[in-house]
DNA sequence: TAAATAGTGTCTCTCAGACACTATGTC
DNA sequence: GACATAGTGTCTGAGAGACACTATTTA
């Protein structure tokens, strides 16, 4: 042995540290037209009931590609980004054993979830998720909030539109985030820094075309 | 055995999953009057150089008593409360091995250090924290970035402060954590909503004397 | 009295909120 | 034309920022 002290002063090797299993657990949000802001939940496979999609993290492997892998193999779902939320670490939350949870959130557009196992998922709207197992249901309370605070100033931030939207498809995304509605004119003021306008206009629809934006890159 | 399929729909019981080594790693902030806000580093136990205060999880452990050992083992420094800010996950970030560190960042009353070990720790500027390993220049630039947020609302939540204090001194906290002179008027009116009057005013200094205040509970 | 600091009145500018008007499409 | 939606002018009230004045202490 090279050394004899290690990084919590005590003298074990490394790898006489009791080890707690990882787990991730994602709340998926996505915008449904009709309901509003919804959650992707899935069957448990060892008990009745739904959950959020998650998995234990695999040797060498990233937090952010466990999340993609759960989805992928739980949901039929890919190719998304997530953010961390916050780590669970109650010893007993779990009664399989010692398991650390890092909760993390996942915003997209509803296309994304097209390809969703049908009977093994379901989107459940944020305010009323159900009985869900774990640390889960305080997870969607902070993801939604968590997305609020972003909605706030920014159009948009987290894509659960295009890259090319009108003001008004805008602003019903931002009132199911903020879960009231919001003044139109003055949410065009608010939003309009962080826009570009593309000159070009919608038809097809009642009324005065409107025109098309896009986020400022900033 | 009564289950055959497990929480990441594989078939390996809890036990067979590889875990990786948790640390936590923690930027205890304070202020020092002269400095402004500084954080706290450790002498390294078998390199050179300093660290942020860190351990291992023992097993069992919540996150937050970790934190709270590692600060009495490294540092000689007691009952504080730990936020947690992210997990840092880049499997190759220690050349030791696979090791996941939940970053945390922890605001203190200065008189709260003055137990520390003197040889064995040192405070430094967030600003020009030195050459530190891990992530540990991230911890401190988002620890400092957080707290100049909760800073921006609120009189001093992290209480920096004791329990009453005069205007003058909060408006020089605040100035130190945000990094810039605040107007003095302004700053006044920001706080008052959260702030209480004692109807105490104190003595001895130059210029007229302050009235203390306390936070408002809410 | 001079200097220093505390506390407050007030002006201005900006901006959110609200209302209302004009513009331009479909039915 | 009736109706629906887009886009914008404008009024108002609240609040941040800035300046200046008064108040109260020490040296």
């Amino acid at each position: 042995m090279e050394r004899k002290t290690y990084r919590d002063g005590g003298s074990r090797p490394l790898t006489e540290y009791p080890r707690p299993s990882v787990a991730v657990d994602t709340a998926v949000l996505t915008l449904d037209p009709d309901v509003g802001l919804v959650v992707l939940e899935v069957r448990r496979p060892t008990r009745r009931g739904w959950a959020l999609p998650g998995t234990f993290l695999h040797e060498g492997e990233r937090l952010a590609d466990a999340v993609d892998r759960s989805l992928h193999v739980k949901a039929n779902v890919r190719g998304l980004r997530p953010r961390q939320l916050q780590v669970f670490d109650d010893p007993s939350r779990d009664d399989r054993g010692w398991v650390l949870s890092v909760a993390h959130i996942e915003v997209v557009h509803a296309d994304r979830l097209s390809s969703r196992f049908a009977d093994a998922t379901r989107l459940v709207p944020v305010g009323t998720p159900g009985r869900l197992p774990y640390d889960h249901a305080e997870i969607v309370a902070r993801a939604a909030d968590d997305l609020r605070r972003r909605y706030r100033d920014q159009p948009d931030p987290d894509r659960l539109l295009g890259d090319e939207f009108t003001l008004r498809a805008l602003r019903l995304a931002h009132e199911a985030v903020a879960g009231q509605a919001l003044q139109r004119d003055s949410f065009r003021r608010a939003m309009e820094p962080g826009l570009v306008a593309t000159g070009v206009t919608t038809a097809g629809g009642r009324g005065r075309p409107a025109e098309l934006f896009r986020r400022r890159v900033s």
